[in-house]
DNA sequence: TAGGTACGATGACAGGT
DNA sequence: CCTGTCATCGTAC
């Protein structure tokens, strides 16, 4: 859309789509779009559509006898879909959401079942087009005031086109503990490198009259008086700078939540929305025990927060601080460190009144760091990526179901089926899940890995595992179905979810070959979801002939590929789910047939697919490590060898070899640092063949002179109310409670991570501990048992130097 | 504003000395 | 004090 268009009363155009909304005006239900096309922002008003749900015959006239006269609207229209029992089903329309809600209520009372009634008009009017991120239109402009075009009289259209990209502005506020605003901070891209960022602290001189007003040492700093200052200031700056994102860190649930109470007691509002409209938010609910996360809506903009983002996008780290992420994505810290909560605030609040200037340039410090994050992490062209594959919208984070319904629901339809409703908690049955081999523990040379690639997509695709094809498979006999687990057999006919995965597996290849990190990482994510939503209670299209037929295809392919190297004359020590570690010893092979053997195996599958089931294999195994040295751990205390648990050299082609360790104490957050760094150096001697006697002397004579103090913290996370530890008090909570008692307030609650050590006295919070520390602990609880699982087999008699210290018996 | 199952280690606790 | 079981957490895939 160019220039020409302003004034034309039609147009055609394109562009993303960044929020929708759903609302009644005059009894009518409108749907409003928010558009991103390179030139303009655009609001698309739709009109003519009504809410729609459906029912079987029986149901539609038990609601016609009492409905008529309730809805004046509602209208039953027979359509050619059938549920999954073969019932005819009708359509029932009503005008306004409102009429819509009302009937879902009165139906759940009379114990009458509604179909697809969960499913929102905005995103069914969505789905049913194909609309995911990118969309064309027509329709006619209404107005075109300040920053955004106004369309009605709207017809959208799908378009898998390139999205344009988005501005973000990253928002923090400072403020006391009753949420008295202090400052906002905040930080824009420039658009292009030859402007300069948009950067600006709002601060709130109100309680202090100290003459700052007059000090412009710092450009971005501008006083004003009061909240209701600030919070004016803002809503003018989001218009001016106009931004698509908003973004923060713990964002909603903390910047908004807070922003939102001061603009209520200031009897302002947040006039975050695109067309001046309100933001709006709804706090979680204050019975703590609801799951429902706070929630924030602005026309137009797309509001976000750093850390669900992040978390969507699979990132792991110990802490989701800000400080943290920060140091380990850029290498930079924030101005004031986090290592405690009250002395933090306390600082905070010192710097408000004492130092204005240090508090602003932290305050602008923190949203720059969050700007920073989401650029180099291309955290929105993640989101992007992500709902033009899936068709969630950009800020719906997690929601995998979501993705998997707004996908295949609309393609049932256009088959003849009806969905249908979430199965009762008493019919939900568990399926298996992967396959994980008996271990043969001890030391180990020359280990080949080899992982089947995307596992569960590829039996997806190849064994057309599919709830439709499974409604077909079962009425068919069954030498003409493929075969599935659990009384599960498939059509060959309807493949549906099949063709999902293939488009994607497609376009992860290509975006591989394009070093597109971001679009393969994307992709892998949602493939990845499609199994574990079809094995939820939570997903309408769940079925436990669905899941296993999925996780029991898996073992047998495990199982059977465990004895065709078998038959090669080569030993499987382990395998869990889609990888295979296979020993060389004793075989005749060596490292560099890792790749033949690959090429030999995927053939012989492709082969025993075809015969055995007249279908293509689209099973993928690829050599993923050669590890030598390689050591499997027995379970504490037995023989038998461990599971998920392993560390190995792992021999690269270009690189040193890098150590690597699965499941053990050195990648485990609850394990002390000594004990991490104690396996890391253990496992690199003797997988160098060094003694380890005197090292281990050392570190014992080093852990009771007190020089490894530092390094004798657990952190644990308490995962519940403490209040409901009722059966146990394990020792993470014994010093939570401590804590708490001796603040006075509840540092610790459910969430927190409480860095906690042994004492003489017992498990105290590391912060607030006063006793000495149990040093006989942390020999027998951190050291040893590091050093007996690996030196039991290997070289007993170096553990001997435990013996005198030690007064448990293992 | 609902992806899954499999597994191991520790420490608390109960019930026996 | 010894033994078995359970609760809890974090992890692999």
């Amino acid at each position: 859309m160019g220039s020409n268009l302003i004034g034309s009363p039609y147009a055609i155009c394109k562009g993303s789509l960044l929020t929708r909304n759903q609302y009644d005006r005059d009894g009518r239900c409108i749907f409003e779009l928010w558009i991103k096309s390179n030139e303009a922002n655009i609001q698309l008003i739709i009109t003519d559509e009504r809410p729609v749900c459906f029912a079987t015959l029986q149901n539609v006239k038990l609601l016609q006898t009492a409905s008529t006269a309730l809805y004046p609207s509602i209208e039953f229209t027979q359509v050619k879909l059938k549920t999954f029992a073969d019932e005819d089903v009708y359509a029932i329309y009503v005008n306004s959401l409102s009429e819509f809600y009302q009937l879902r209520q009165s139906a759940t009372q009379q114990s009458i079942e509604l179909l697809e009634a969960d499913v929102k008009p905005v995103d069914r009017y969505l789905m049913e087009r194909f609309i995911q991120l990118g969309v064309t239109f027509t329709g006619v402009e209404v107005s075109s005031k300040g920053n955004y075009q106004r369309f009605e009289q709207v017809k959208v259209k799908s378009s898998r086109e390139a999205f344009p990209m988005l501005k973000a502005m990253s928002i923090d506020i400072e403020c006391d503990e009753n949420g008295y605003l202090f400052s906002i901070g905040i930080h824009a891209f420039a658009k292009d490198s030859n402007d300069e960022d948009f950067t600006k602290v709002l601060y709130n001189v109100e309680d202090f009259a100290s003459g700052i007003e007059t000090d412009n040492s710092l450009p971005y700093v501008e006083w004003l008086q009061g909240e209701r200052a600030l919070l004016q200031r803002l809503n003018q700056i989001v218009m001016e700078q106009d931004p698509d994102c908003l973004i923060g860190w713990n964002f909603v649930a903390f910047d908004i939540h807070v922003l939102s109470q001061a603009a209520t007691r200031n009897h302002i509002k947040l006039k975050f929305g695109r067309d001046n409209s309100r933001l709006n938010y709804s706090a979680r609910r204050a019975d703590d025990d609801s799951r429902m996360p706070a929630r924030a809506y602005a026309a137009g903009r797309v509001v976000l927060d750093g850390i669900e983002v992040m978390k969507n996008a699979t990132y792991h780290f110990n802490s989701f601080a800000l400080d943290a992420v920060a140091s380990e994505l850029l290498g930079e810290r924030k101005l004031i460190s986090n290592v405690d909560g009250l002395d933090k605030l306390a600082e905070i609040k010192r710097q408000y009144r004492e130092e204005p200037l240090a508090l602003a340039k932290y305050n602008l410090q923190d949203c720059v760091l969050v700007s920073k994050i989401f650029k180099q992490e291309k955290l929105l062209e993640f989101l992007l990526t992500r709902s033009q594959l899936t068709g969630l919208e950009l800020e719906r984070l997690g929601g995998s179901v979501a993705a998997f319904t707004n996908l295949y629901l609309p393609q049932i339809h256009r088959k003849g089926w009806i969905a249908p409703n979430l199965v009762n908690a008493e019919d939900y049955l568990h399926s298996p899940g992967g396959f994980v081999m008996d271990s043969k523990p001890g030391m180990h040379d020359d280990i080949l890995v080899f992982d089947f690639k995307s596992l569960y997509p590829s039996i997806i695709r190849t064994f057309n595992v599919d709830p439709i094809a499974l409604q077909e498979g079962v009425r068919l006999p069954e030498a003409e179905a493929i075969p599935g687990f659990r009384g599960g057999q498939f059509s060959r006919e309807t493949s549906i979810l099949a063709t999902i995965v293939d488009d994607l597996w497609t376009a992860r290849e290509k975006a591989k070959k394009q070093n597109n990190t971001v679009w393969s990482n994307a992709i892998k994510i949602i493939m990845n979801s499609f199994y574990g939503v079809l094995g939820s209670a939570g997903c309408r299209f769940y079925d436990t002939r669905l899941a296993s037929s999925i996780t029991m295809r898996g073992h047998w392919i495990l199982a059977q590929s465990k004895i065709w190297f078998e038959e090669k004359g080569l030993d499987v020590i382990y395998g869990d789910t889609d990888s295979i570690f296979v020993s060389l010893h004793g075989s005749n092979f060596e490292p560099k047939d890792a790749v033949s053997l690959e090429q030999e195996l995927n053939t012989w599958w492709d082969i025993k697919i075809q015969r055995e089931f007249k279908l293509h294999s689209r099973l993928e195994i690829e050599f993923e490590s050669h590890f030598s040295p390689f050591f499997m751990p027995t379970i504490r205390g037995m023989e038998k060898g461990s599971k998920k648990r392993y560390a190995g050299m792992k021999l690269q082609k270009n690189a040193d070899p890098i150590l690597v360790f699965k499941g053990m104490e050195s990648v485990r957050s609850d394990w002390t640092d000594l004990a991490k760094e104690f396996q890391t150096k253990l496992f690199q001697l003797v997988f160098n063949k060094q003694p380890v006697t005197d090292y281990l002397r050392s570190i014992i004579a080093e852990l009771f002179s007190g020089n490894l103090d530092n390094k004798l913290v657990y952190r644990k996370k308490i995962r519940q109310h403490l209040n409901e530890y009722v059966k146990t008090t394990p020792p993470q909570i014994k010093a939570a409670k401590l804590a708490n008692n001796l603040y006075g307030h509840p540092k610790y609650r459910r969430g927190s991570v409480i860095p906690y050590v042994v004492t003489i006295k017992g498990p105290q919070e590391y912060t607030s501990c006063d006793n000495p520390l149990h040093y006989q602990h942390y020999l027998e609880r951190q050291l040893f048992p590091i050093a007996s699982a690996i030196l039991e087999n290997i070289s007993p008699s170096e553990l001997s130097v435990f013996d005198r210290q030690m007064t448990l018996n293992w």
